[in-house]
DNA sequence: TAAAATCAAATCCTATATGATATTGCATTT
DNA sequence: AAATGCAATATCATATAGGATTTGATTTTA
């Protein structure tokens, strides 16, 4: 098995990834594209066939995904993905996501450099433009991303680490993604990071706590109808 | 090596355990009980061999300690406990627990059921009695403990599994318990559930909410005099 | 025919072995 | 005496093997 490296960031020193590592991140990305569906069994001998490495690595990677809730582990019988969200499930989520970002929102303008706003705004166009899609269904994923994107770029600003973390192993825009994948990027939303810019330049925290929990709100609308 | 068994609580039935989770449960209690000592290293082999299993089932044990923030892993070097908690960090704490803990009393207010109430009330009666602890540092660690039941029963009935897992997944008791592990159990923590309780029994939620925010804004600033 | 029992295949969980990397201590050099 | 280089040891990461359990289908029995 040849040793996947990679190249560091400070130097330009080159250093061994781990297999688990990598494994880790291929078997995200196929929950992410629903390439595993919701449900469907992972038996950890058949991956580590299909990716060549031992079984190893791929529990180890599979114990992380359980800790983070992709998956889902029953002892003695084995790993599966996480089944799609319930409607309480998303329910829960929104409060949950409405306690904390507006609040961090305000935070975040509240340590508003002109740096970190050029940031923020470059993480709000990333969302506009970018390569033709293939499908729809990897235009909206891409989409998914970028919004993820530029929530944590917010969340950076507001600095707060344990807030932020709480944030992202939630995994938002994955299970978002699975339960809307055919759904389409929306003007809307786009409006709405405008809105949030807007506050940002204006130096307005109160503005800003307002815009985001009104797009949090707008977006869960959205969303809701996967239900019905 | 002897399997591990369990009687399940629903039928009689004996189930056998598996070895990566008892040891990750003793990992766990050895963090806690500063036996392993923030920063300390943990050599996979050498638990191994002290706790007479394999490596396998240390490396998942240790891979899920690192998804809950309990150790650290440097690639090719090792795990260890991970270090104390900054002053920063601590503050991001109580913001976030300010963020989650008060509107989760509220909501359980609102949800508040005769048996639900009773459940909290004997969580907070709990910590009040219990067996002579054997030393100073022992009775502190089952105050943090049952703290941390009697803030997780009221969070059960706000019955936002999100929200009550962001919260679990931050191990507050374990953090707090490391930095003041010499600290006394105060009677003013005890009073200050008191008057959740009196909000709960009332039926005011918004009382509830600020029981809450007092007990954890009071809370805080016991507790960071560790960092004076 | 339906239910129970049996058996084989698949999969899990744990143990062990091996090569690779990092760390430590000692010797050598400056 | 300090610094450097090298070898030995410790530890990690991965691969592989074997015992244990579940699953599913086939057979048997009521």
């Amino acid at each position: 098995m040849a040793v996947v490296t990679d190249r560091d960031r400070n130097g330009g020193f080159v250093r061994p990834l781990s297999i688990a590592e990598s494994v880790h991140e291929r078997i995200y990305e196929r929950i992410m594209s629903l390439e595993i569906p919701p449900g469907a069994r992972i038996p950890i001998d058949g991956l580590a066939r299909e990716l060549n490495v031992s079984q190893t690595p791929v529990r180890e990677a599979l114990t992380r995904l359980e800790r983070e809730g992709l998956v889902q582990k029953a002892h003695l019988i084995g790993y599966s993905a996480s089944p799609q969200l319930t409607r309480k499930e998303f329910d829960d989520l929104y409060k949950f996501r409405l306690l904390l970002e507006p609040e961090s929102a305000r935070q975040a303008c509240l340590n508003l450099t002109p740096e970190t706003l050029a940031r923020i705004e470059g993480a709000a166009s990333d969302m506009e433009k970018g390569e033709p899609p293939v499908d729809r269904n990897s235009r909206y994923s891409r989409f998914a991303r970028a919004d993820a994107h530029f929530h944590d770029e917010i969340m950076k600003v507001a600095d707060n680490a344990t807030v932020r973390q709480a944030m992202n192993d939630q995994h938002i825009h994955l299970h978002i993604f699975r339960l809307m994948f055919h759904s389409r990027v929306t003007q809307e939303a786009l409006e709405e990071h405008e809105h949030l810019l807007a506050a940002f330049r204006a130096g307005d925290a109160d503005a800003a706590y307002e815009a985001m929990h009104d797009h949090i709100s707008r977006s869960r609308d959205r969303l809701v109808a996967a239900f019905e």
